[in-house]
Order: C-alpha cells, then sequence, then structure tokens
DNA sequence: TATGAATGAGGCTTCATTCAT
DNA sequence: TATGAATGAAGCCTCATTCAT
C-alpha cells in the first residue's frame, strides 16, 4: 500500500503572524484564533466575487476591521490566498491519508470511500474547495509550483489505487490510470460549481451518487 | 427525439462594431476579419492571465495597437468577455445541435457522439473553453444569467438524452438524469484544466478516454 | 407667514467620510476640517475651470495630495459637486428661513430683506454661488433632481411673499407672482456673472442697489 | 443718439470652409447651408449636454455623417463653440441696432422695446442663448477676450440709454446706469434657465412681464 | 466629401501597501 | 493592536484630432 508523504509543508511560510514580535507572551491562543477568523473572512469573500476582484478592503470589512489593521494579521493579499489554499490542501491530503491508513480494504473500496469523503467534504466546504480549484493560477510562480506540486502527488496516489485494483483484474487493463484520474477528479471536483447546499440534496447524497458515476467509469467493461 | 432552439442570441448584441450602426459601409468582410482578431488576442491573453487580471493594455499589445485604438471594436473589456463566451456558446450548442439533427441513433450512442465531439472540441480549443468555464462569474449579472441561462437548456437537452436512455432500460432506474450530467458534465469540462496540447495526448484519445469513463459512469449498475 | 421646512437633507448623503462608518473614530473634528478644505479646495476648482474641465488632478494639486489620496475623502468628483451644492443650498436656505423667522415685518420689507441678505451672501460667496448656479446640469439626474426640487421650494416661498404683498395691495394685482419671482431672481442671482470683488463696489452697495431694482420691479404700476 | 460699431467679426476667422480649397467652385449655396446644419446641430448638442460635456461624437451623430468627416466643417470643436457664440453676438447685436435705428423714440420707450425684443428672442432661440450665456468661458483665452469685450460694448449702449433717461429726470438721479445694467440684463438673459417652451406661456407674454418688471426697477422712486 | 481606423493624451477610479500615531 | 491618512501604480475608458483611402 502507497505511503502519503508529509504533504507539503515545505516551503512553510515563515509568515508574520499576529503573535510574533512585540510583547511575545500575553495573549496565546487568541493569536491562532483571530487567525482562524482572518482565514474565514477571506475564504468567505474570495468565494464570493474571485480572488482577483476581491479586494483587501472586502476581508477587512466582514471582521469589521480597517484595511489597514488587517496587515497586522498578513503580508500581504496573496499570501493570504496561499494560506488558504495550503489549509485547503492540509485537509484535502488528511482525507486521503485516513482513507489510505483503513486496514484491509480492498482498492476499489478504498477508492468509493475516497471518493465519498472528499466529495463529502467538498459539498460542506464549498467555499474553500472553491478557492483551492479556482483560484490557483493567481498565485506566485514559486507558490503555484508547489501547491500544483502537492496536487500532482496527491493525484499519483489515487492513480496508484486505480493501478491496484487493475492489477487485480477489477479495472480494465487498457485503461490509463493517470490518464482517468483526470475524468475522475473532473467529476469529483466539478461539485463546486453546481452544488447549492440549503437545496434539497444533501452532502451524503452528492457523495453517494458521484461515488458511483465514477466506479462506474472505472469498472465498466470496454 | 428533443429539439433544442435557437441557442439565446437574443440579449447582449447592440455592440459597437466597427462595420456599426449609421448608414453601413461599404467594406465586405475587413471589419468582421478585425474582429476576429480581436476576438483571438482577447482569448490568448484571458486564458494566459485570467478574465480580471488580463489588462487592456495587455489586449491591444497582443494586436500591435494602443489601448485607445481597441476600443474602435468593443465597448468595454466586459463586453469582450461576453462576446468571447457567447461565440463559445454557440459553438458548444452547435455540437449539441449536430447531433440531435443525426437520425436513426439510439440515445446511448447519441450522448457517446456528443461526449467525444464536445471533448474533442475542448482538446482542440482549450483556451477558449477554458475561458467559457472558468470566468463567466466576471460577467455582469444580467449577462451572467443570459449565458448560465443558456447553459441550463444545454444541459436540460443532455439530461434528457439520459432519460431517455433510461425509460429504454439502458441506464439504472435509480439514476438522476439532472444530477447524474453534472457529474457526465465535469469530466467533460475539467479536460481545460489538464489537457497540454502538444504532449504526447491527441484530442481524439482524450475524446474517446473521456466518452468511455462517461458511458461506463451512465451504465454501470448499481 | 408661510413656514419653509427642513431643507431637503434627504437624499444624497451616505457619503464617504474620513470619520465614515463602521466604529466611530475618537478624534474630533481634524476629520472634519480636512473634509471642509477639500470642499474649499474644489469650491475655487470647480469656479476657476468650470465642473466639466476640471479635473481631480486639480482639486488635489490644489489640497497639496496625490490625485489617489483625495478619494479618502470623496466617492467620485460627482459626489463632491452635489456636497458643495447641498452646502450652498442649506446656506441659501437658512438666509431664507431666517428672514421668515423675523416677526413684525411687512411683506415688502421681508422681501426687501432677503434680496439684500441674498446678494450680500452671493457677493462674499462668489465661487460658491457661480457653482450653485452654474454646474446643477452636471449632476446626475438624480442628484439635479434633488437640488432643483429644493430650489422650487425655496422660490414658492419667495413667491408666497409677493402674494402676500399683492393681496396687501402693494404690488400690482396683475402681476403673476411665480412669473416675476424669475426675473427677480435672474437680477439677484445673475451677480455671480459679473460681480469682482476688490473692486470698488462694496457687497452691500450691490445688495442695496439690487434690492431697490427688484422693488421697483414688484411695485411699479404697470 | 448712440451709434453701435460693427459688431465684432475682428479676428475674423480664416475658417476652414468646406467650399474652400479643393474644386473651388461647383457648389455654392450648398456649402453655407451645411455650415448652417453644422451650426445648429452643435446648438442643440451644446445646449442639451454643455460644451464641456457634449462630444464631436455626438455632434457627428446629430448630423449623421462620421466624426472624422464633421472634421471638413469645422477646425476644432472650440472653433464651433466660437461660430456659435459669435452668431448669436451678431443677432443680439441686430436686435440693439434696429431699435436704436428707430426714429422719434423716447428713451424709455426705446428700452422697452429693447428688452421686449431680446426676451422675445430669447424665448425663441433657447439653445443659442444658453449656450451664448453660459460657455462663454469655454472659449480659448483670446476668444473669450473677443466675445466678453463685444457684450462690453453692447452692454455700454444699453447703460447709455438709461443714462439718456436720467437726464431727462426719467429714471432717479443717484442710480448708477452701468450698475443697473447688470439687473436689467440679469432679469433678461435668466429667462435662458426657466422658460420651457411649449408650456402655457407665449415669448410675448415673457417679454411683456420682463420689460414691464425691469421698466419699474428703473423707474422706481427711492 | 466621406470614411473609419488609429493616435495619444488625459480623465476618473481602485487598490495593495506603508506608516506615524 | 488598531487607526486612517497617504502613496503610487495601474486600470478602464473617452475623446479631439489626423490621415490614408
Amino acid at each position: 500500500m502507497v505511503e502519503p508523504k508529509a504533504s507539503g509543508r515545505g516551503t512553510g511560510r515563515a509568515r508574520k503572524s499576529p503573535a510574533k514580535a512585540r510583547r511575545a507572551p500575553a495573549n496565546k491562543g487568541t493569536g491562532a484564533r483571530r487567525d482562524q477568523e482572518v482565514l474565514e473572512a477571506a475564504t468567505k469573500v474570495f468565494h464570493a466575487r474571485g480572488y482577483a476582484d476581491a479586494s483587501v478592503q472586502d476581508i477587512a470589512d466582514e471582521l469589521g476591521i480597517l484595511k489597514g489593521s488587517l496587515y497586522h494579521y498578513i503580508d500581504s493579499k496573496e499570501e493570504l490566498l496561499f494560506r488558504l489554499l495550503d489549509e485547503s490542501h492540509q485537509e484535502v491530503a488528511a482525507i486521503l491519508e485516513e482513507v489510505l491508513a483503513i486496514e484491509g480494504l480492498e482498492p476499489l473500496e478504498r477508492l468509493r470511500l475516497y471518493v465519498t469523503r472528499q466529495v463529502e467534504y467538498t459539498s460542506k466546504n464549498l467555499a474553500k474547495m472553491a478557492i483551492y480549484y479556482h483560484d490557483v493560477d493567481q498565485l506566485s510562480e514559486e507558490r503555484r509550483k508547489e501547491v500544483l506540486r502537492n496536487r500532482r502527488t496527491h493525484e499519483r496516489f489515487v492513480a496508484s489505487l486505480i493501478a491496484e485494483a487493475q492489477e487485480r483484474g477489477e479495472v480494465p487493463a487498457d485503461l490509463d490510470p493517470a490518464l482517468t484520474t483526470n475524468y475522475l477528479f473532473g467529476s469529483m471536483i466539478w461539485v463546486y460549481r453546481w452544488y447549492r447546499p440549503g437545496g434539497k440534496l444533501r452532502p451524503q447524497q452528492v457523495a453517494a451518487t458521484c461515488a458511483d458515476f465514477i466506479m462506474g467509469g472505472l469498472t465498466a467493461p470496454r
């Protein structure tokens, strides 16, 4: 069984932290909580207007502080996007890791579980996932490459699961695992574009039907 | 068999054109050709940098004219985007219409043909399709609604093809055609994100494998 | 005696201000003072070059800040004009209110007082009044309507003073008060076009002679 | 009796004329007629939008030709304004000349006639007069000076009429003719701001009531 | 005369970011 | 931490004017 490696906190981002210089101790969890609020505000705003179109002012408004004050929590608008994408990646990667960590699952069962959890996560975190998939290109060259590298690693694990199933004869032999991974991801990811929470469709239903579709696509004889 | 109606040339058109209003000019195609060049330049630039990030200057540079001169051909940056999206829609809708016009095809054959042609088109017109799917949100309220309305119509035709196959028992009865259309589109559309022309993968191969995947997803028993 | 109502502070006010919305600031007047400086600079520039011809750059120059910085104080060039006109209207309306508030005056005495004060005010605030009467048309439809509505109300009060005098037989019975108000205003307002402060003519002299002329025009038998 | 001199075709404006260079003869009255059409279109447009706000495009639209073509008839936008103002001045000056040319009139009768004709003319040529009085400042230094010089001459003739009446004791001795001329003009000119043709008020009525008002202002004892 | 493409300058506005308080 | 004034660069768009055809 494949083993995902530590999922790319590499560049590590020694970012300015609100609990940094001046008066080091005194407040501790507050800084982190505030940090999280900033990320949430940014998520909401970036999703609503698109990263490029959203302004730092919008985020400050969402937080109820002034634009200038926001710079106590961020280095730049782009760094904020990166943090968001990085956080998203952590969570998406964690799902894969959890699924891979479960013992005793056959490849196809594992794949179905993976897709199910992933789609459910996406349905429940639409804004985050929308930004994750829609706005990577807005990062600087270097950061974009880091994110894409992480994704590629992630995709390779999924592809290797397909390959495993293929070796067991459960997936047609003439199917290209890496190529098919793209179709699988397409169905899964595209959810961020059409799913509307609050409608009659529950996340579980989306997850289950999407997994059905994908499993069919993988296993159907040619 | 369902019949798609004329696909939404209704709203947006009173645009400025070099061959524009007052007293129809005597030139016969130069204007239109230049118009097309503008669209192509915009396509290139919007794809490379994203609509929001691309500047009118970039497009003018691409054309080798001054920024101000570009406004002989467009009303605004946004109108240019709309024209692009509208044109894309025409072409995408044309594919569906052609496929629907063929007589004697069974629903599933028709669906496979549709997917194949659509994916091949996308592979060959990556920039256009990337913009078509990635940048709709940047349109003004009104124009966005028009585009989305057109798409919804398009999707309904595809869903109705699935329903037809379902009635013939070729697709599981418990599958929701409208919902499944989303997964189908996901696989198909996502191509714009990962396909790289010039690599070893030919458009026809992408089209064929994508169609296989989707047909499997539609027809596999639960 | 008629009573002018609060003169139209209804519409236009939700403007951006350095002392603006979110969490009322602790500063006590600096913001307002700067605001006033902006208005004064704009008054000077608009008067010198005409609203349409004046640039935001000119105003920024006058203030010694950058063009972009000016937008901390204004929403748009047009909103700035509106603020100017609104302020002017407040002051002009205040004069009328004061004159109407004095008790024990006969209509014609009141009219003479009104004209005198108004003309004196105009002579002393040429730039403001010039803009007030010269540049209303440059406002957006909605704002122009608000300003004109205010003026109409103002004029009606003046007309009603004429009507009062008429009832007492002090003004010819065949004279139309509303129509005559226009002539009265013409003489009064036109001052902004020809009066040059710093010349040998004092504001009081202009006011007195203008009032004489107008009272003659009102009362002379036909 | 005073004699107005030739009213300022001085600077003369050797303007580009459509009947100028290439193929001198052939069309004769056509050129002048077209010229007049251009002036009329400009009058309409400048009045509707204000000189500074009106574009050359607007005028071309009004004429049904293209912007570039308009430059066959004008040298520049400003020159067009000047032509307009110059023409207006000719007509306004002509009224004064005619009134001065009539023999056997007493000064006050002459004044009343002058005001009456002038106001009637203004009421019937609102657009022209509005531009004449509203947009002089938009001319270049030199041309503005020429126009204002012409006006000053005109005003002096009116002032001298007042002085004549004063010498006959028909106007209070303590009244300053030049100063009073300003009030007189104010009432007369302001008509361009409030009169609406097509309403119930006929030009003759405006003229008569305005003249009444002004004569009252001139003759009433202090 | 008329066209219409192109110019080039300038105008209004937005915005990420900095910094003194 | 928070403020809010200011920066400076850039973006979109308009427009008077020119010119080859």
